[in-house]
DNA sequence: TTGACTCCCCGTCAAGCCAA
DNA sequence: TTGGCTTGACGGGGAGTCAA
């Protein structure tokens, strides 16, 4: 993850806690997006003394008490008292420094069936379930709030689309459209459908760079002169569906695998932290006793 | 330069899941 | 029950690397 920083941190998590604070008091942090229900924290740190703006990122645990990493360059915002707020209590951030800020918890909204893939207390059935399928991918990150957009428009899909040239189909109604790529509309490309004359639609699949690929849905019954011709359409109409879900769920499956990758990391310091903690305590268990 | 190897992405198929 | 969606599995192709 871009800016983690796996191995400096430590946290002290026996430092005491400050007294509770407002939450008038929280304004140098701004949350842009926090999702308190689910596992992901989003926040976004304004910029501030000759700070760029600053993204966090951390995997909540659904039952547990979490760590937020933080990358090194944040570390003054987060050092003048002021507090993140998550969801979960008794959390801590840690930072490659070793500072512990205690955190606050509002507007807490518990975690509801959509965790199911982690808790512990899963039902039987539930569990049964996931060891016949996993759940997919758009799920667990709906559940992770890692992907929010679960319904878009079609300009939004377009503009996501055509800014990372991903191969890209649309349906849309008989007759001329206009589509432009490029910021600010540049590059108009005019298409006449050739099918403008039927009730039905056309499938218009283009990529950036890419010429424009039209092919003509059949209405049933419409276009078609014989059951082959419908069945070779549909089978292309499949085809070109099953596509696009498959890249979809390619992209879903690097997001989720991404989303385990911070959560190994984010353990693993949390571990880590736990041990220092463990010798510590130690440490100052022999201490006393020899005392 | 070339062949072997690896990695990544893609298209397709098939099976399971799920809402209507 | 069924049609559409989702995803694992499989194979193919392109790009990069490396040793011969």
């Amino acid at each position: 993850m871009d800016g983690m920083v796996d191995e400096n941190g430590t946290v002290d998590p026996l430092a005491p806690s400050p007294p509770p604070v407002a939450i008038s008091s929280v304004g140098v942090v701004t949350q842009q997006q926090l999702v308190a229900s689910t596992n992901i924290v989003h926040l976004t740190l304004p910029a501030s003394n000759n700070h760029a703006q600053t993204q966090v990122q951390s995997v909540i645990q659904p039952n547990q008490q979490s760590v937020i990493q933080t990358a090194a360059n944040i570390q003054p915002v987060l050092g003048k008292g002021n507090v993140i707020l998550v969801s979960k209590p008794n959390s801590v951030i840690q930072t490659p420094q070793g500072s512990l800020h205690a955190l606050q918890v509002i507007n807490v909204v518990e975690t509801t069936a959509s965790d199911d893939s982690y808790s512990d207390d899963e039902s039987p059935k539930k569990r049964r379930d996931l060891l016949t399928r996993r759940p997919s991918y758009r799920k667990i990150l709906n559940d992770l709030g890692g992907e929010p957009k679960v319904e878009q428009t079609s300009s939004e899909a377009d503009s996501e689309l055509s800014s990372h040239s991903i191969p890209y189909h649309t349906v849309i109604p008989a007759g001329a459209i206009q589509i432009s790529s490029g910021e600010g509309g540049q590059s108009i490309h005019t298409l006449s459908m050739t099918n403008s004359g039927t009730a039905g639609a056309a499938i218009v699949q283009y990529a950036q760079g890419q010429e424009f690929f039209v092919p003509v849905m059949a209405q049933s019954g419409n276009i078609t002169s014989g059951g082959g011709e419908d069945q070779a359409r549909k089978r292309e109409m499949r085809l070109l569906k099953n596509r696009e879900a498959a890249r979809e769920c390619r992209r879903k499956k690097k997001e989720y695998i991404k989303c385990l990758e911070n959560r190994v990391a984010v353990l693993e310091n949390q571990n880590k932290a736990l041990i220092d903690e463990l010798k510590s305590l130690k440490e100052l268990y022999c201490k006393q006793k020899t005392e």
